[in-house]
DNA sequence: GAGGCAATGGAACGTCATTCCAGAAGGGGG
DNA sequence: CCCCCTTCTGGAATGACGTTCCATTGCCTC
């Protein structure tokens, strides 16, 4: 009988780093709901035990992988000598729009909080540059947070777009038919929305996220 | 021989509306988690397959609950006879607040497409109200919808944290002891969060939602 | 009152996360 | 050098779930 069971420790050891790196890269090829425990052992040539042992259950790991993205993200940044505070938050807002753009099945996980420390640090880089600004310091906390949310608000949402694309059907394409059916709806009951329809269909998600962030900047500054 | 399969069409009916409203009640209960067929084919007193006669699947089921409380709050909305734009604008999207607050498992599935209509008539509103502002209709799109992913996002992120609230453990003690938790984090790498910690235990989700939105509004003024 | 269509309910199926356990390196003490 | 114990591994077993399938039934029309 040949014993298949309990192979001991390996030499290119498994980690909890090595796991949630393999889970970054499954989500982005499959998605969360495409996501499994299968696909995940056949990748790292192991059994689930093995993969338990390192990590707690799925949700931890999907937890964890949130979290590398946006550390990553936050590593990648370099820094923009002689800029002055309001350009640099554009510039960690937008790196990190396109970080959780291009790893479309993060956003609706990260969250503020202890469990996630780089979400954590990411909150943190945001507070200390509205801090820069000449706001009065009451609002500091309000600020940060409302833009903080405005991020992975707008990410989560474009990426609940981005899910539903099947393969074949282009981004553009998909936006176009929906331009279309905003188009189509009845203009007395839909007058804003059927006006502004034609936008909907030549209009990046990225620009837009942009022009949210610059009314909020502006508010800012009103404010103080 | 008894035959128990197949009893044919009921007096008390099943329809498309009954299996929505009572998929909201069980995902009140339960939230998305705990909300399984079996459960929804206990309290209708059915089998799996008559839901299947009148809904596609889950994910259809759980969208369509979800249109259902955003159509259901919108229903639910007062006319404010002499109001200006802006105020009937801040009470929309409160009352849409309160609404995807109670139902705390719907703000991840709200999306502005044809797909639900009720989310559909609810972004209308949002640029109808924008459009009555003295705004240029050129940053009209922009600003309704950045709008309304705010409102999404936000309450997206507030129903992320209550849904790690166990029983037992009451909100304010759970936000106390992450506020405890972000004090506790080192001042020389967080000097932000630190500084704000104590903000975190006596803030209302409520009250910050409705600074950002007036943060935005700050914008859009100082752009006219 | 026959025939067809709209609905129904539950058995059966396949997939998935998770648990369980028998076992195998590696290291330290004898 | 050998035993033992901790750390780690792989896969079989389990149970829950979404979904499909289909025999069966009541209502409606002709």
């Amino acid at each position: 009988m040949s014993q298949t069971r309990g192979r001991g420790r390996r030499a290119d050891a498994l980690s909890k780093d090595v796991v949630v790196r393999a889970a970054v890269d499954l989500l982005d090829e499959h998605g969360e709901r495409g996501f499994t425990f299968k696909l995940l052992t056949e990748r790292l040539q192991t059994g689930a035990g093995a993969v338990y042992w390192h990590v707690a259950n799925k949700d931890e790991l999907v937890l964890l992988a949130t979290d590398k993205v946006i550390g990553d993200a936050l590593a990648a940044l370099r820094p923009e000598p002689g800029a002055d505070a309001e350009t640099r938050l554009r510039t960690l807002l937008l790196t990190m729009y396109d970080a959780l753009d291009q790893h479309f099945w993060a956003a609706p996980h990260v969250v503020a909080g202890s469990a996630m420390p780089n979400a954590m640090l990411l909150l943190e880089r945001v507070g200390s540059l509205i801090a820069e600004t000449a706001l009065p310091a009451r609002r500091h906390f309000a600020a940060a947070t409302a833009l903080f949310l405005y991020l992975v608000g707008v990410t989560a949402q474009d990426s609940a777009h981005a899910k539903t694309v099947e393969p074949g059907v282009s981004r553009d394409e998909l936006l176009g038919q929906e331009a279309a059916r905003w188009a189509a709806l009845d203009p007395a009951t839909f007058p804003f929305v059927t006006r502004v329809a034609a936008e909907l269909g030549d209009h990046s998600d990225r620009d837009q996220f942009i022009t949210g962030v610059d009314l909020f900047l502006d508010g800012l500054r009103a404010h103080g």
